[in-house]
DNA sequence: ATATTTCCCATGATATCCCAAATAATCCCA
DNA sequence: TGGGATTATTTGGGATATCATGGGAAATAT
């Protein structure tokens, strides 16, 4: 189970490259996939993954009405996605398009949700990553209890 | 069952490393785990576990509505999270952003809390354990329905 | 021909590896 | 039961490898 963990914020050089950090780019390799970045829908990041998850919408396309306004949401994403090719170094070149979306300047945040990673303009990320903290110590955490009981339930976590 | 319990206090060296006590280390390595660590949304620590918790978030994320905050929050967590590889010594390293985020300076209190740990400044974490102990005086405890006979160690310090 | 992209190599910063010293815990035998 | 010896663990530092970044040159496109 390798998955996108973690944040990582590098530089967009003048000529527009950018490095995929390190550790993404093990996750990939391990699996031999490119690498796809496509417009979140929700939110002004770029999101990226692997063949495997353009795959999984393309599915639900075909298994929905294609005439529903579901569809026409996700075939947005995949037209918007591109499929990036990497230098050398692990860089990759951001489309005007992208970078616009993004509303990236010189700087770009990686950050690891698991299957999948997003990129933002770090300040933004940093704002949305404050509410979220600020929303677990009011509201809680959000319980996760689902998937195969492996242990009895039990306080999973010792707080005051 | 394997579980982290009681509390080491260790020296962060001025290259950021970090020994893990060599008891957690023992948990992890029976099961063969690598050592997750992230931070805490509630409080100023990090916690510790292995993949198993780690997969539990990435699932509920994909059951959920991705629309919805508590995805955010779970998304927040994965993306503070991070493998952390040990070196020869049982150390990890600790960057930048967790060290700022649970405020420690050049000692770390590692608190086994059973299925997890956490990492504190040393005197944070006995100033918040002194509350804890006051409030169970004034309050009384929180009930345990597990079967009695069993006291949590009462230790204030590892050793040292 | 001019602008852009791709390839290649250089460099500095930082993480990792490897070995050794210091400290703490454990054992063993008198 | 004490106390010295042995082992486990933590800590430190130098050497090495990895990574992000920058720039020049070659290739490609417009």
């Amino acid at each position: 189970m390798d998955l996108f963990l973690s944040t990582f914020e590098n530089r967009i050089d003048k000529k527009g490259r950018l490095s995929v950090p390190a550790p993404f780019r093990a996750v990939l390799e391990r699996r031999r996939d490119p690498l796809y970045l496509f417009k979140s829908l929700t939110e002004p990041c770029l999101e990226g993954c692997g063949p495997e998850r353009i795959g999984q919408i393309v599915d639900a396309i075909e298994s929905m009405d294609s005439l529903s306004a579901e569809v026409a949401t996700l075939q947005t994403m995949l037209s918007s996605a591109q499929e990036m090719k990497l230098d050398g170094e692990g860089r990759m070149m951001l489309s005007g398009d992208f970078i616009d979306f993004a509303e990236l300047d010189d700087m770009a945040l990686f950050a690891g949700i698991g299957r999948s990673f997003q990129i933002w303009l770090p300040s933004r990320y940093r704002e949305r990553e404050t509410a979220a903290r600020s929303r677990a110590k009011t509201d809680g955490l959000p319980s996760l209890r689902l998937g195969g009981a492996h242990r009895p339930p039990d306080d999973t976590d010792g707080r005051s």
